[in-house]
DNA sequence: GCCAACGTTGGC
DNA sequence: GCCAACGTTGGC
């Protein structure tokens, strides 16, 4: 077995109005499709990058406050994601109905974990040892952003996970 | 609602 | 391939 340099550790922003991590938990099986990736670059990194096993830290933008709400793994590695082919879906995109096969790719999740509270951004930003953190950076618009070991290790002492035994491999 | 930052589009 | 115009993101 060659030991893998890939990321495996992951940020997934999602607008909690439209799907929180509240509805992941209440979600079948603590799982969803993750659909409406419409960003080459965040497709690409679940596209060649996710493996299942991997794990994600499910962070609320556009919140009040905006932050890490709780922790998730993946379940499903990268599949066509079929909301670009339907128009009535928000999702829907013009060139992928054009090809006849949506261009867009999406992943399962399953909730892993609840923050015991929501680690805001100004939490991240005070805390030593995160200053290199994607989603700390200025106008860092990208909705899935690789995490390093050493981030996921410290986000996930401020998170107080409040299932802490289901963490316990990879926290 | 403002607006800075960034991605995408399309004329050339 | 350049780059201006436009759209979107997301903190504030």
């Amino acid at each position: 077995m060659v030991k893998s340099d890939r990321p495996r550790f992951w940020l997934m922003k999602t607008e909690p109005e439209v799907f929180s991590f509240d509805d992941l938990m209440a979600a079948p099986g603590k799982t969803t499709c993750w659909e409406g990736v419409r960003n080459y670059q965040a497709r690409n990194m679940m596209r060649d990058d996710f493996k299942t096993g991997d794990m994600v830290l499910v962070y609320h933008s556009n919140a009040n406050p905006p932050g890490v709400a709780g922790i998730a793994r993946v379940v499903r590695e990268a599949y066509p994601d079929p909301a670009a082919l339907d128009p009535k879906s928000e999702y829907f995109d013009e060139k992928s109905k054009a090809e006849g096969k949506s261009r867009w790719v999406m992943v399962d999740i399953q909730a892993v974990s609840p923050a015991r509270q929501v680690v805001s951004l100004d939490l991240l930003r005070s805390t030593k040892g995160l200053e290199a953190m994607q989603v700390l950076k200025k106008g860092q618009r990208l909705s899935i952003q690789p995490v390093t070991a050493s981030e996921w290790g410290i986000v996930c002492k401020l998170l107080d996970l409040t299932a802490p035994h289901a963490a316990n491999a990879k926290c």
